[in-house]
DNA sequence: AAAAAAG
């Protein structure tokens, strides 16, 4: 049933078409799946005051205020119209969403592009160009969130792979005013090959509205900030160093910024991730015109970050899932023990590659930017053919990795954690963790977002995929059990040196 | 003992 609801939301190339438009994607309500009913309602909300920093109190002061004259309510009860709104959308994905409205707003899932009154032009940039039929569960649940006055924030979390690219892309083409060139839109990406991927389906939805966008990442060789002239765009998707570098350079206005998305919320506003620019940047923005609409979308959320985000926008819609819900039944996940470090070397060449050479492309994750060099030159000389990406390589040697990943020319990339959140590439089938994510202030724990980023790197929109895990010390096996009780999800053994094991289990995966 | 952005 997940497949066919991804088919609906996904944001892919047009090199999957075909399967796309023949997918029954025109029934959302599937009524076969009406049963799935009363959806478990967590308490959301109120319990948000962990340890926050001063700072965040600050931003929080001034991002909840809100252009315009609509401030006037404030009353503290949440009224859960939420739970009917579960059960309409329910039927369509089998998973569990939680839905806390902003004070007494209520919304209605949109069935229907037809019931956003979005504009024409990009109604046919969503039928033709993206063909799409229906809205999916996520995107139902939160675009008339994004869509309606007030616009309130909105703190968005959904699946790997659900559509969430199409939610904030059709929000911001649907808010920003086409007969204003000035820019009324910035969208925040961790990585410069998220930002430009984001963008092609800005472009390719927003292709008949006129809308204009710039990719705002740091491009070599080209002109810097000072020699560049003002920006007219009308939408703004780039990475935080080079948005900051252009506000700051005054090159940006944000006087008309009217809405703000961060991609990969949580990572944007983690300690050790992005948070200090991503905080300075809404400060830019209420300074200079008093707030705007912020969403923050994921697939992650850990309490820390959902503490923070709730405190930096506190009367946002929240759409939450709960974390046993989040690892997706269609990628098959495996542990391979392996007696030494060198065994994992073997195991690639002897069972992945052969594999992945018959099942699509594969993504193998390590941990750092040396054994992502390392490995992709030890594999090179022993002539497997593969390529590899990580942050020390240069931006134009960045971007040919990945256009030639992209138009299938390699078929396996060895990758640090620039790829592990949100790339998108239908045809990846397999995620080698040849390294487990770990916890760099807890190296004894593992990175449990991180880990489900990375295997969502497959089975996009609903199709098949498979994790295998390398394990070799006592850490790597304690690690793998508890993400494995955290996801509530079993990852068998798969012996690493018995082929017909790989195969067997291969099959069992749907990919053989 | 990390990676990401960017200067």
């Amino acid at each position: 049933m997940a497949s066919e609801v991804d088919e609906k939301g996904r944001q892919a190339e047009s090199s999957d078409t075909e399967e796309r438009s023949e997918k029954k994607s025109a029934s959302t309500a599937g009524s076969d799946d009406a049963g799935t009913g009363g959806a478990t309602m967590e308490e959301v909300g109120g319990d948000s005051n962990a340890g926050v920093s001063e700072v965040s109190e600050e931003i929080s002061s001034l991002a909840v205020s809100e252009k315009g004259p609509d401030d006037d309510v404030d009353k503290p009860e949440i009224t859960l119209r939420a739970d009917k709104l579960n059960e309409e959308v329910e039927a369509a994905e089998p998973s569990q969403i939680k839905t806390i409205a902003a004070e007494d707003t209520p919304y209605t899932s949109a069935q229907t592009f037809e019931e956003l009154n979005i504009s024409e032009n990009l109604l046919r940039g969503i039928y033709s160009e993206m063909k799409f039929e229906r809205p999916s569960k996520i995107q139902g649940i939160t675009l008339p969130m994004i869509l309606s006055p007030p616009y309130h924030h909105l703190i968005a979390q959904a699946h790997n792979g659900s559509g969430k690219t199409t939610c904030f892309v059709l929000g911001m083409l649907s808010r920003v005013d086409p007969n204003l060139k000035a820019p009324q839109a910035i969208c925040i990406c961790p990585t410069r090959e998220l930002a430009i991927q984001n963008e092609e389906v800005l472009l390719k939805m927003g292709k008949y509205t006129g809308i204009t966008s710039t990719c705002a990442i740091s491009e070599f060789g080209k002109q810097t900030s000072s020699r560049r002239g003002p920006v007219v765009d009308q939408i703004i998707i780039g990475t935080p160093g080079t948005i900051k570098r252009w506000i700051t350079s005054k090159i940006l206005n944000l006087r008309h910024i009217k809405i703000l998305v961060f991609d990969e919320a949580d990572h944007m506003l983690a300690q050790d991730g992005f948070q200090d620019d991503s905080t300075r940047i809404i400060r830019y923005i209420v300074k200079d015109n008093g707030g705007c609409q912020v969403l923050f979308f994921s697939a992650t959320f850990d309490d820390t970050v959902k503490n923070f985000t709730v405190k930096i926008a506190p009367k946002a819609n929240q759409v939450f899932v709960k974390k046993e819900e989040l690892s997706l039944d269609v990628i098959k996940q495996y542990r391979v023990k392996c007696p030494r470090e060198a065994d994992k070397v073997a195991v690639l060449k002897d069972r992945i590659f052969p594999a992945a050479e018959k099942l699509g492309q594969s993504i193998i994750f390590v941990r750092t930017r040396a054994s992502a060099s390392n490995l992709h030159r030890r594999l090179d000389e022993d002539g497997y053919k593969c390529t590899s990406i990580q942050g020390g390589l240069s931006n134009e040697e960045r971007d040919r990795v990945i256009r030639e990943f992209r138009c299938g020319q390699t078929r396996i990339l060895i990758a640090t954690d620039v790829l592990a959140r949100g790339f998108d590439q239908a045809q990846v089938t397999l995620v080698v963790n040849y390294d487990l994510p770990i916890k760099n202030s807890f190296p004894n724990d593992p990175d449990y977002e991180l880990y489900l980023h990375r295997i969502g790197r497959s089975g996009r929109f609903g199709r098949k995929g498979a994790a295998f895990n390398f394990l070799v010390t006592g850490t790597d096996e304690d690690n793998m059990n508890k993400i494995s009780s955290y996801f509530n999800r079993e990852i068998p053994e798969v012996p690493w040196d018995d082929d017909d094991a790989f195969e067997k289990v291969l099959k069992e995966a749907g990919l053989a």
